[in-house]
DNA sequence: AACCCGATGTAC
DNA sequence: TACATCGGGTTG
């Protein structure tokens, strides 16, 4: 018998072993771990069928070392899902399988639950019983109290924790030893599903629900709806239909969205266990999450772009939520789309998939209006709650106070008067996009990026975006020696720092990625603007996602204009549900919301369409544009990038790679162009290009490719030149 | 990719 | 002589 194996390794092909030695308990399945030798070294593969020959010569082979699992560690539906998914990408299938697996998984652990002990405070425990002086046992306890569900020594350790003093703490009754065993209740002693009643639905809503529950195994439904028109309450009753049959609900959200306002609203509806799959989790915990929604125990998952590879006994219903969200297609390695895999992974299962959005993909959208998805339309606000209204502000030949226009910041004065709170976005975080030399016109570029070096104030530094290289700011410039560095442009530090001046009385909140380092920095942000007080929010793309804020009425877009001429041919499409997305943060309650953009092009058709006539029209207008170029939704690509540490080199490779694959005719209505260089063609210190193959099926692009990997994998320069396949790219060409 | 091997370069 | 660097080949 020859075991046919899939390793972890770039290479494009499986591996054949003997069985290994000794007497095999049981008959070995597909998606069973296996220890094999590999060159000198010991690998950890997937079985991935067993065979009577191999091409390879007997000699050759050699026998397996160890079998891990007795029943497969993948079941046959996600094994499925991932073999095509690393066959439609190109990527190499073990490493596409073991990127499915949890980390512990990949390295060889049993496919079972920790049973560690753990330690926790006993439920009379508080502070105040122990003396004033006992600083370090009240150390300890602090944490206990922090981890109700219980903490492991190790994880103590790493807090720096006291646990010497545990058994003190024992002693005195304040704190007790148990064992792990993270097999959720099944139901608390469940009366009933529904711990929360549901909301009401509107006749909208309703109709959608309806075609949702009357789904009869595989179908999509893209749920088009305004923010604020309840797509979530209509997840919620889709999920409790799932939960009612016994079956689980696999929901993926935005990185940014998976905060605890999000999980609170899918928890306190439902007496089942739900699981959160976020980064923060321990490699322990991820596999015991993995384990429980394996066998069933959990009822509702909720993760990012990865929680698609989740494992399902009784798969019910899979929901996207922010289906347009760039997040969902992985930007390195294994380039795949959690949408479109759960596309598929629904289909094989033979389930529904929901993708919510107020700004779909125009892919989706196009699937809907061509009838492959269930356009299921949400127009109005659920509620009392008003749409907010558009307003372009033109500031051409207008005073700017470092990118404030005086009528915006009369504005803003409006609504804090009336005890309203704003909100300005601008998607450029740091104190100015560039530092300039007035005398002679310099400006500090990174060595390492064709880009410019951000200035920082807080704190004081030079950062670049690209390649996060940072250096002390200059204090001359390099070419003339001139002091006289001038920052240009401004980015929410240099904002915050003019409306600290404007509203000196107003409290002026910054929410970037930099003022967020610190532990639980956001959620103080967000308990600060829940109070309702006025103040003024400033923020990136940060704000733009996930977070409500019910008092907010005026929100203000400081730049229309980025975006709006960029060479990506997407662009426009990203713009707009950019802008419709901070649009959304207003006037959620019973106040009707103001956007304003401030923008250089107030006669812009795109921007006009979106304001007048919403998304809709926008898209519609923006789908024929694409038909009319023959771009994707009506088109497929597929882009080769390559990057080399010299100048010119990634650019001959594809050159060479073109002219490999067009020795032979390519196959019908497909084509080639470039290589180009990248849009930031020197990026870390490396020169990009890339290679674009379009098609206008997806089966001849898809040979065309076979023949394409064929040529890369031939090519003798891979040492200096590293490669990438990127299947439907979405960004960065 | 990770690893080995042999050829060549180089510091001492 | 010891060790680093480069190119090429292999993985069952």
């Amino acid at each position: 018998m020859i075991l046919r194996i899939a390793l972890p390794t770039p290479l494009h092909r499986l591996f054949d072993y003997l069985p290994p030695a000794g007497k095999m308990l049981t008959p070995l399945l597909p998606g069973c771990r296996i220890r094999v030798p590999f060159g000198n070294r010991e690998m950890i593969g997937l079985l991935i069928e067993t065979a009577t020959e191999s091409d390879v010569p007997a000699g050759k082979l050699k026998p397996a070392l160890e079998v891990l699992d007795q029943t497969p560690v993948l079941d046959e539906s996600l094994f499925g899902l991932v073999r095509w998914a690393a066959g439609y990408y190109f990527y190499p299938e073990g490493d596409a399988l073991m990127l499915a697996l949890p980390t512990l998984l990949r390295k060889g652990q049993p496919a079972q639950f920790a049973h560690a002990i753990l330690w926790r405070a006993t439920p009379t425990a508080s502070l105040e019983s122990l003396s004033g002086g006992a600083h370090r046992q009240r150390e300890l306890l602090e944490i206990l109290l922090r981890n109700p569900a219980g903490i492991s020594p190790e994880a103590l350790r790493a807090e720096d924790a006291p646990t010497q003093l545990l058994k003190t703490l024992a002693e005195k009754g304040l704190a007790e030893a148990f064992e792990h065993h993270p097999k959720l209740p099944h139901s608390e002693r469940r009366e009933s599903l529904l711990r929360d009643p549901h909301l009401p639905l509107n006749r909208e809503q309703q109709q959608a629900f309806d075609r949702i529950r009357q789904a009869d195994g595989f179908e999509i439904f893209l749920l088009d709806g305004v923010t604020g028109s309840g797509k979530t309450e209509v997840y919620l009753q889709a999920i409790e239909q799932v939960l009612t049959k016994g079956q689980q609900a696999l929901v993926l959200v935005p990185e940014i969205g998976l905060t605890p306002q999000t999980v609170a609203r899918f928890k306190s509806r439902f007496n089942v266990p739900v699981l959160t799959l976020h980064s923060g989790l321990t490699e322990r915990q991820r596999l015991d999450a993995w384990l429980l929604a394996r066998d069933g125990s959990a009822g509702i998952m909720i993760g990012t772009r990865s929680a698609i590879f989740t494992p399902m006994c009784k798969p019910g219903l899979i929901i996207i939520d922010e289906e347009h969200d760039t997040s969902l297609k992985q930007q390195d390695g294994f380039r795949y789309s959690a949408r479109d895999l759960a596309a598929i992974r629904c289909q094989r299962e033979k389930i529904p998939l929901i993708l919510g959005s107020a700004t779909p993909a125009l892919e989706s959208l196009h699937n809907a209006l061509t009838g492959r998805y269930q356009h299921l339309q949400l127009t109005n606000r659920a509620g009392e709650a008003q749409q907010p209204s558009f307003e372009l502000l033109d500031i051409r030949a207008q005073e700017l106070q470092s990118g404030l226009s005086e009528t915006l910041i009369q504005r803003i004065q409006d609504h804090l008067q009336q005890q309203k709170q704003v909100l300005l976005f601008l998607n450029r975080r740091g104190f100015s996009p560039s530092l300039i030399c007035h005398q002679c016109g310099t400006v500090i570029d990174c060595t390492r990026c064709d880009a410019r070096m951000t200035l920082h104030r807080y704190p004081p530094h030079m950062h670049c975006h690209h390649c996060d290289r940072q250096t002390p700011i200059p204090r001359r410039c390099g070419t003339c020696g001139s002091e006289d560095l001038r920052p240009n442009g401004s980015g929410t530090e240099r904002i915050e720092e003019v409306l600290n001046k404007l509203f000196p009385k107003t409290q002026v909140l910054r929410i970037d990625r930099d003022s967020m380092q610190r532990k639980n920095a956001l959620e103080n942000v967000m308990r600060e603007i829940h109070k309702g007080e006025p103040c003024i929010l400033v923020g990136t793309q940060m704000l733009a996602k996930g977070h409500h804020f019910p008092k907010v009425t005026l929100v203000a877009i400081l730049d229309a204009d980025s975006g709006l001429f960029s060479a990506d041919f997407r662009g426009m499409e990203k713009t707009s549900q950019l802008i419709l997305q901070v649009a959304g943060r207003a006037g959620r309650a019973e106040s009707p919301g103001q956007v304003i953009l401030q923008t250089h092009h107030a006669d812009h058709p795109m921007l006009h369409a979106l304001i007048a006539q919403g998304y809709g029209a926008f898209a519609a207008g923006e789908l024929r544009l694409r038909e009319g170029a023959a771009l994707p939704p009506f088109s497929y690509h597929a882009l080769i990038r390559a990057e080399a540490t010299h100048q010119g080199l990634a650019e001959q490779f594809l050159r060479d790679i073109r002219l490999m694959i067009e020795q032979e005719r390519l196959p019908t209505h497909t084509h080639c162009s470039g290589p180009f260089p990248a849009p930031l063609e020197k990026k870390g210190g490396l020169f990009r290009a890339q290679l674009l193959l379009q098609g206008q099926q997806r089966r001849p692009l898809h040979q065309l490719l076979a023949r394409t990997l064929l040529a890369l994998e031939q090519h003798r320069d891979t040492r200096k030149v590293r490669w990438s396949l990127d299947i439907d790219p979405s960004d960065g060409y």
